[in-house]
DNA sequence: TGTACATCAGTGAACGCGCGTTCACTGATGTAC
DNA sequence: TGTACATCAGTGAACGCGCGTTCACTGATGTAC
């Protein structure tokens, strides 16, 4: 027993580290210019050591997109007490993820492949987008209750505007046009944007 | 002189339908995805007739690429009297061009080409995105004089939030999850955003 | 008018290269007895 | 303890294939005289 808990062991760690490696290589370069040889070089294996790990190519690319939206679902943050702050936590959070290079260059990788990522792609709206658009909604929700918004009719406007605003700041800018934004100032930023927001959905009273 | 003439626009109308077909195949397929051999077919011409038009595969992108650039540069629209229709038919043009499915496959093509299609990136922004960015805050600063805002000095703010919410709702759906907008509600939908925008930068008197 | 030649858009077939994948093999680490 | 054998992670080298690019050539359309 002791011999084959050694073994996966071993294999886990060498599995990871091809893992590893090809996360950093993909969201760097892209799927299709990343070679099994590079690829296996960053991991130090073999091309042929990839194979017994993975079936082939696309399979690894596969499961470091799984293993990034586990962790963004997983990353569900600490929460404030009062919903102000749970809003303004979410949203820092949302753009921090849209700042991180690793993320974009991995979303700028699947967004390349069309054929083969499409099942990619579901996977990030579902579990990637869809989960924040529900998670926005939520404490909007809970936000414009708190204040006796007459505006709880409208809380996907509402959401839609303050995502928008991130996504232009950070993604937006990343993935088309490769500037990367200064993440020390995001929080100045979010509190800016939140500010902005808050003047036209939380009643002035 | 006439042979001469003759043969050029005979050698024109080989290279738009090359790059006819080029823009059709790239936008839906990607660069690397269109084999020079499937650009000849789409194009009724043999692969060495590329050649003879464009120096390498790359170059037929980049004239592709500037060719969009600069329909888009010129379609400056028909711009209404009052100011409050300016800024709605700026929105409106933005929103349907981050809709059309021919100009998001080319700049998904752009996006996932990174080495390569950087310079093509870098039109893209200074011409593309640097156009519309100086567009929408001249409408705005002009807009918000008119009313008498006193919010004059967070023209780039307002400007951020109303193209945010355009592009959450166009561009980035399609770009990441394959998402096409009915264009159809594509008025509606920029209606109810700037509706919404001018609750928050329109003085309410 | 007729004939030899020049020009040039266009092409089919071949070339070379890089890449994903597989194969036959190695060697370390165990077990059987 | 020693020896023959089993298991299995790991690999170097080769295979095949697709692709971008180029080459030698064709044939249509003109000009020179």
């Amino acid at each position: 027993v002791s011999l084959q808990a050694f073994r996966e062991t071993q294999a886990q760690s060498k599995r990871s580290a091809i893992m590893q490696a090809a996360s950093r290589l993909f969201a760097e370069h892209g799927f299709r210019e990343v070679s099994t040889a590079a690829l296996a070089a960053a991991a130090g294996v073999s091309t042929a050591t990839l194979y017994r790990y993975f079936p082939d190519k696309e399979s690894i690319f596969g499961a470091v997109i799984d293993e990034l939206v586990s962790d963004v679902i997983q990353t569900r943050a600490v929460r404030s007490e009062d919903s102000e702050n749970r809003l303004r936590d979410l949203a820092l959070r949302y753009a921090d993820l849209l700042s991180d290079p690793l993320v974009v260059g991995l979303i700028r990788a699947v967004v390349a492949d069309r054929g083969n990522s499409s099942a990619f792609g579901e996977r990030l709206e579902t579990q990637g987008n869809g989960i924040f658009e529900k998670e926005f909604e939520t404490e909007i929700r809970a936000l414009l209750k708190a204040h006796n918004s007459p505006e709880l009719d409208h809380v996907s406007q509402a959401s839609r505007e303050l995502r928008g605003v991130l996504e232009h700041n950070t993604l937006l800018p990343e993935l088309l046009f490769h500037v990367q934004p200064d993440r020390g100032e995001l929080p100045a930023m979010v509190d800016q944007a939140l500010d902005s927001w808050s003047r036209r959905w939380i009643p002035s009273s």
